[in-house]
DNA sequence: ACCTGAACACCGTTCAAGT
DNA sequence: ACCTGAACACCGTTCAAGT
């Protein structure tokens, strides 16, 4: 059942020129800034053509995740619709607070944060460091997040907010990982979780 | 103990006009965009004059959420419906998260909190400090949901688990205000704030 | 429909020049 | 030391004009 006629496929032809051009920036310095006119000069083409495709930034950063980790490809089961988007939603979240263990794995892992970036004085080099990772780890987030979008299991359009909002959420979690905790700490997390999930699927904003 | 010379009080004069103009922005329009110009014109001064006291625009944001900080400590004002449930909520919220401070203050707030709860063996003694702490605040965050629950602004019955999940949020913020932020944190901060009480306030669970 | 590039209204930072 | 305003090199978006 093909939709597009000749002329859109022609079109599509340079829409994925801009997204490789834009991907590949993306992969030599993952912290570039991708503007309009750095983009376009990359792909070939003008900035109003740039902007035919891509009405804002916003929607050509979206488009340029959603392409990275589609490509990609990891087996973080977000593409599984056999599974509620809820329940996939959250599993990819608990893969990003992995890494900060728990009990004395915790207390260890946030004692290096600590140490590098929170205790010395934050140097443009300290911050730089701190703020690659941040950006590795909300990227990832939106990624999850512009999939959903791509099903329709989630109105377009904030994802940037959204997935900060996740990552402060994640944050949370992992620092109360290492703080002493009431009784099992594991159900509380996951309550929680399934909250900040919901608010994000469900809520207008 | 003057320590001050009359040529840098003059100085602070104009120092203090920017942060003025800025923070009455602000509370004119929390999204406000803080840009040299704008803020340099409702203080009148020179752009080159406000660089003289900011050299950058990160210098400016904290100078300014700094004041902003310590001029909101008031009563919590939970009771006042003349303003949104929304609102009040995360207003109070913004109470329990003060104490984090911003900058180094911050920095200083989490080194002190790593060194008493994190990095010592959890004896039984150092986890009920930290517990009672723990407990207060969630008491507070609970009897601010049990207020808005009395005036029919939220459905009942979940208000233990809501609070934990405003807990997490506040403690992702508290964690977020300590490391290297990217860019202006008032703004994600207030977003992230408002989204997590508007999951609260509207969703089902 | 697709594409161009100029134009507009911003932005942060630098700096020679004044007082 | 404090202050000015022009200048520089960016930014995102709009739009008349071409094919």
């Amino acid at each position: 059942m093909p939709r597009q006629r000749k002329v859109e496929q022609r079109a599509a032809g340079t829409r994925d020129r801009i997204l490789a051009a834009a991907a590949a920036m993306i992969g030599e310095d993952p912290s570039v800034n991708l503007s309009v006119r750095t983009v376009a000069a990359r792909a070939g083409v003008s900035t109003g053509s740039l902007r035919h495709f891509f009405p804002t930034q916003r929607e050509l950063r979206d488009a340029v995740l959603a392409v990275i980790y589609d490509h990609v490809v990891s087996e973080d089961g977000i593409h599984d619709r056999s599974v509620p988007a809820r329940d996939r939603l959250v599993n990819c979240l608990r893969q990003v607070l992995a890494p900060a263990g728990v009990g004395e794995q915790a207390r260890e892992a946030w004692g290096k944060l600590f140490e590098t970036f929170i205790a010395p004085e934050p140097t443009d080099e300290v911050r730089a460091a701190y703020l690659a990772m941040d950006r590795e780890g909300q990227r990832r987030v939106e990624s999850w997040l512009a999939i959903l979008t791509q099903e329709g299991a989630l109105a377009a359009g904030e994802n940037t907010r959204r997935a900060r909002f996740l990552m402060t959420v994640l944050n949370g979690l992992a620092t109360e990982r290492a703080l002493p905790a009431e009784k099992s700490i594991l159900r509380s997390e996951t309550e929680t979780l399934y909250m900040a999930v919901d608010c994000v699927l469900n809520c207008r904003t």
